[in-house]
RNA sequence: GUGCCUGUAGCUCAGUUGGUUAGAGCGCCUGGUUGUGGUCCAGGAGGUCGCCGGUUCAAAUCCGGUCAGGCACCCCA
């Protein structure tokens, strides 16, 4: 009979409670920041309906066509394990009818999941934290949730580890004339341009702009810019964006590279990126989506927000915080069954009244000292026959090793104030 | 999906041009302490050298495949 495989499948990983604390550094910071700016926690399912993701990230890009985990149901549905939350967020949205609740803002953490090749900060299933912003279409929205982002990593230490990049995609008639323009100019350099890059020519001409290829950036130097095309209602637009987070000391870079696959994304782009964590940089991404809601059948609703890995987020906060221990428990160390009796009832005293505990489940003293040394306990309680008689307990500083007997009675009490 | 690098004890790693019973530190266990941890001392357990196959008298070491991790690309958080 074969041994059943124990690992866990490619690309995901055991979370251990030192490993799931420091995710959990990430995702409380924040949700309190979130909450603190007016958003509220939302949770939407898991997997959806394929269309849910394939209508709105359209079927060129690569997360739909081939990073999905899609599978049929024993019913027979098109199911899909979400990649990534705001069209989640944005059904939710839809199918509740809260168009008249506008504006909305939302705050989510939790797992997605994308058929990737793994790498360090890239795994196949990862989790995010994200916000989103329905139904405010002027800047101010675009600069609240920009500045949420700042003020989490800047929470977690981090702010000055990363770059805040910015750039506008413009309006629909800008898009479509830099589009243009754009074909057009590259159409006439196509034998300079690297494979990857004919095949963007016909999918997603502004990715061309984002090309790591020597020869694609000497071409990109020379192709028109963004900024010629803007209409004056989508430069007003990002110079509101900008001067919002000048007044708010926001520190940003323009970076006219920095484009979005997707057709519903509009005016402002945004990342944060650091250069600790490889060409896994990007810690925080997000954007304008003005108009995802229409294209998933909904009322028109603007829309901002972003996402952040915390994965490497997590990675980062390492760097840049002490680590995380677990909270220092009040450790019991009984001798013998009647003092181990007594114990188990103090620790569910202690418990109740909110104190860390730790007791064992066997051993001699010496093995619950360990015990106590191992859990980093400031304080054990050492029960045994002599003290019992006398109504008392040796109360153990695990610091200092000083030693005192306390009464029985009431030693909750002298716990807590040592807790 | 493409290219490259790596894979030895729970962890971090050593292992000479292929050559006997594969090592170290940390961690773990036992004892020194019949009621005292963390320090110290002594001893001990733990490895099909990722897996499968090949070359060879002989493979951790060379070759092929495969799985996994990593780096870059692609894409993205």
């Amino acid at each position: 009979m074969s041994v059943m495989s124990v690992r866990p499948v490619r690309g995901t990983v055991d979370l251990f409670p030192d490993d799931s604390r420091r995710h959990r550094r990430v995702s409380e910071t924040a949700r309190e920041l979130a909450e603190r700016y007016g958003f509220g926690e939302i949770n939407t399912p898991i997997f959806e309906f394929t269309d849910v993701f394939a209508r709105t990230l359209g079927d060129v890009s690569d997360v739909v066509t081939k990073e999905m985990y899609t599978f049929e149901d024993r019913g027979g549905e098109h199911l899909t394990l979400r990649p990534e939350n705001t069209a989640g967020v944005m059904r939710a949205f839809i199918a509740a009818k809260l168009q008249n609740a506008l504006p909305l803002k939302y705050f989510y953490s939790g797992p997605m999941f994308r058929y990737e090749r793994p790498q360090k900060g890239r795994q196949r299933q990862f989790h995010q934290i994200g916000v989103e912003l329905f139904g405010v279409p002027g800047p101010a929205a675009d600069v609240e949730v920009i500045a949420l982002g700042a003020q989490v990593l800047a929470a977690l230490n981090m702010l000055d580890q990363t770059v805040l990049h910015l750039n506008t995609l413009g309006d629909t008639p800008s898009r479509d004339a830099y589009r243009a323009a754009l074909i057009d100019y590259f159409s006439g350099h196509k034998d300079q341009l690297s494979e990857d890059s004919l095949g963007r020519l016909e999918k997603n001409p502004l990715r061309i702009l984002d090309s790591k290829d020597k020869n694609d950036r000497a071409v990109v130097e020379a192709a028109p810019v963004f900024d010629d095309y803007l209409t004056g209602e989508a430069a007003d637009f990002f110079a509101e964006v900008r001067q919002g987070l000048d007044d708010l000391g926001v520190a940003y870079i323009r970076d006219p590279r920095l484009v979005r696959g997707l057709d519903y994304y509009c005016h402002t782009a945004f990342e944060f990126v650091t250069d600790a964590l490889g060409a896994q940089g990007t810690v925080i991404g997000g954007g304008r989506y003005d108009g995802l809601a229409e294209i998933m059948g909904g009322p028109a609703t603007a829309g901002v927000g972003w996402a952040g890995g915390i994965e490497r987020l997590a990675m980062l906060a390492d760097q840049t915080m002490e680590e995380l221990e677990a909270p220092r428990p009040v450790a019991l160390a009984p001798i013998g069954d009647a003092a181990d009796r007594r114990l188990r009832q103090l620790a569910y005293e202690l418990r109740g009244a909110g104190i860390v505990t730790d007791i064992g489940y066997s051993g001699n003293l010496k093995r619950r000292m360990a015990r106590a040394a191992k859990v980093n306990a400031h304080t054990a309680v050492i029960l045994g026959d002599d003290e019992l008689v006398k109504g008392m307990a040796t109360l153990r500083d695990m610091e200092s090793g000083e030693q005192q007997e306390v009464p029985l009675d009431g030693i909750a009490a002298v716990l807590a104030a040592r807790s």
